[in-house]
Formats: C-alpha cells, structure tokens, sequence
DNA sequence: TGAAAAATTGGGGTCGTTGCAAAATTTCAG
DNA sequence: CTGAAATTTTGCAACGACCCCAATTTTTCA
C-alpha cells in the first residue's frame, strides 16, 4: 500500500516548489527572488509555501537535509584502531579525489556558492549547519568516548574535527566561484589537507580511538 | 577647538538611542522590542534610527567596536620570540585571570548573553563578528610573516588561533548563562585554555615567531 | 542675518512572516 | 455512490523591518 494519494502528493508538491524556487534563486540571486513570485511560479498561493517551508531559506537549503550529521556519521563509522579525526580526513579525502558532488565538485556548483555568498541570510544559515553539525559531534563523540558530562574535551574536539571539514569546504566553495575546473581543484584540495592534517596535534589525531572488535 | 557642536550632538543623539536600545533589549528580549518603540523612547522618528544605524543588530552590538581586530592587534604587538598563538594565548589568559569585563567577566554579563541566545539575528551578527576577525586576522598574519597570496597556511592558522578565542569565549557564555560568578569562572577558564593549548599542535605554536629586534 | 548644508521627520511602499476563517479537496464509512 | 469528517489550500488582514523621497527643521558660516 501506497500509504496514500495524500502524502504522495504533498511531497510531490514540496519538491515543486522547491524545485521552482531554486530555479528562480540560481538565475536572479535570493534576495532578487520575492516569495510571492516563487508561489505564482509553481501555482500556489504564498500561505501554501509557508505551509511547507518555515522561511525563505528553506527553499533554497531543502536538499542538505542530512548534512548536518554526516561528520557524526563518518566518526560512528571508523575502523578499528582508527581515530574520530582520521576518520573524518579518510572520508573526506575520498570524497575529494572522487570529485563527489557531495563536497561541492561538480559543474555548476559556483552558482550556488555565488548565490549563499551574496545573500547574508544564507550565509547565517551555514552558520547554523555548521554549529549543528558541531553539536551532533560533540554529542555522538560524548557517547563513543563515554566521556563525563562536564568534560570539556568532547566539545574542543569536535571544534577540530569542524574546523578540518570547514576549511575543505571553504576552499572548495573559493575556488569553484573562481571558476575552477572541479578536477583541478580536486587535486589542489588534497594537497590542502595534507597542509591541514599537519596542523592538528597528535592529541587531536588519537582523540576517540576505537578500541579492537 | 571641539570641531563642531552638530558633532558632538551626534554622537550625543546616537550614543543616546543605542542606550536606550540597549536597556529594552536587556529587559525584554530582543525581538520582543519593536524599532518604533525604540525610536519613541528615545524621543526620535524611526527613520532617525536609521539614520544612525543601518539594521535593528547594531543597536545591540554598537558597544562591540573594535572588537574584530583585537586578535590582530594581539598578534602585531607579541614579543620578540614569541609567535601569534602565544601572543593570543597570553593575552587572553592575562584577561581572563585579571576577570576582565572584555572577555565578559562581569556580574550582569549573562543578561547580554542570554538576548543573544534566543535571538537568532544577534546570533548571526556574531558569527559575522567571528569571519571579520578572521579575515582581519589572516590578513595581518601574511603581511607579518610575508608569506605569498597563494600561501595557505596564514588562512589555517587563523583559524586556528580563532578557535582557541572562540572556544573561550563560548565557556565563558555558557558559564556565565549558567548563573556563575565572575571569579568563578575565571579560575575554571584559565585550567581549559591548558587544555585548549595542549590541543595546538607545535607547528601552530611556533607560527609568526617574531625576530629579534 | 540670511542662504547653504545637514539632520530630522512623515508618508508611503515593499517584503517576509503570521493568524484566522472560509473554501476546496481528499478520505472513508455507510 | 454519497455525504460527513479530516485535511489542505487559499484570501485577507496585519505586523515589523527597512527603504525612498520630499518637506521641514536645525545648524553653520560667510
């Protein structure tokens, strides 16, 4: 059972907007897009875009739903004798050389850096994500490590392990608005976090090993 | 000569409304208090805010000047053999320990922290606080090692050394939400920037040394 | 003292966002 | 198949931040 004709095409209409939305955004710019006019562009009327989406942002950022915790992820998911922050430069460098989407290598993903660059509403959304993300890894770095409620580690630990991530992301999204090719900045970018991997201290790098099977 | 009384009377009526401002956002929050309101308290239209201010944030933060280079500034003043992140950590255990109103160690500075807490857009303002810090940061670090455009690492160890600030500063926040006293919190800082130290590793430590005279 | 310069003000308007109640649509029991 | 119930969509009105502009008041200085 299809769980409903209804619940199908709420989503169905969801993506619409969003979709329509995003459209308008990456062609004008955030700010230059009204959200009366995204509601008349996908035959809907404004009320019905705020039935879906609590704010304008939201429109734009609707597919970076579980980014937040993918740092949390990478680190629940080391290996054996591996550490949260080795972890996290193994995914991270694979996702680099693979030219993944997934970290802003791709054709056309300038548009979207140039678009959040010049709307500080977006910016201060990247913030938000970026403090969740710290968040959820603090939490989940807590839970692995079993470290104590007022353990201050957890927290200054995961502020490192966003910091790497950040600053892949910061130069990734820097050199793609510069028009880069998404390759050539693959390659530039690895040996970038060579660079980064060697400013962490080694308490950093051992920082929440996990133990053997 | 006081180079104008229209001067002085401006800076009178600005200092004046950011005064005003200020006391309705301690006391009821800062959404909860309408510009309108704000300008009729102080006895001016609301354009006349802003005249004087280009967005409801700056009411709140008007007092925060200057604060953006204070890193820098740490940084272009650190002694003969020691590098920036010494210099930074330095200075700021010297404010710390002394329970210096900069860094927020005062009685009544929870307040503050809390209308920031709950209003998003002051949020956001200090994030944009954090990037200007940074840039302004990165910038000095390359004029004062000279290292080329191209260089990364001036741009890493910024971020870095604004980690360390940063991280102080939201254990001072949370401790002061948190209902401790000044002094308090002063002691229990100083033994988490050991720990925050310890996190740096010596090529961060050693970065910017300043030569001799 | 009077004209130029600058500050203040009022009015009107746009846009994001919310609340509410009416209207249209979908679901489902009988 | 039908009608009532649940749910979604919509229109309308309103609030608050912010902007533009022209009128007006205040300050400066020749």
């Amino acid at each position: 059972m299809a769980e409903g004709l209804r619940e199908r095409k709420k989503r169905q209409t969801r993506q619409y907007i969003s979709d329509v939305a995003t459209g308008l955004f990456l062609e004008r710019g955030f700010e230059a897009v009204t959200v009366a006019e995204i509601a008349e562009a996908a035959n809907v009327s404004v009320n019905t875009v705020y039935n879906y989406f609590p704010a304008k942002e939201d429109l734009f950022f609707d597919r970076s739903a579980g980014v937040a915790d993918r740092l949390a992820r990478w680190v629940r998911g080391r290996d054996v004798g591996e550490s949260a922050a080795r972890a996290v430069l193994r995914e991270l460098r694979s996702e680099v050389e693979a030219v993944s989407p997934r970290v802003g290598l791709m054709a056309g993903y300038d548009r979207f850096m140039r678009v959040i660059h010049e709307a500080p509403a977006l910016r201060s959304r990247l913030w938000s994500l970026q403090q969740e993300t710290h968040d959820i890894l603090e939490a989940t770095l807590r839970e692995e490590t079993g470290a104590a409620a007022d353990d201050p580690l957890p927290d200054l630990m995961a502020g490192q392990i966003c910091w790497v991530h950040q600053a892949v992301f910061v130069a990734i999204g820097r050199e793609m608005v510069a028009g880069r090719k998404p390759a050539e900045v693959s390659r530039e970018v690895l040996v970038l976090m060579d660079d980064i991997e060697d400013l962490l201290s080694e308490k950093v790098l051992n920082y929440a090993v996990r133990g053997a099977a």
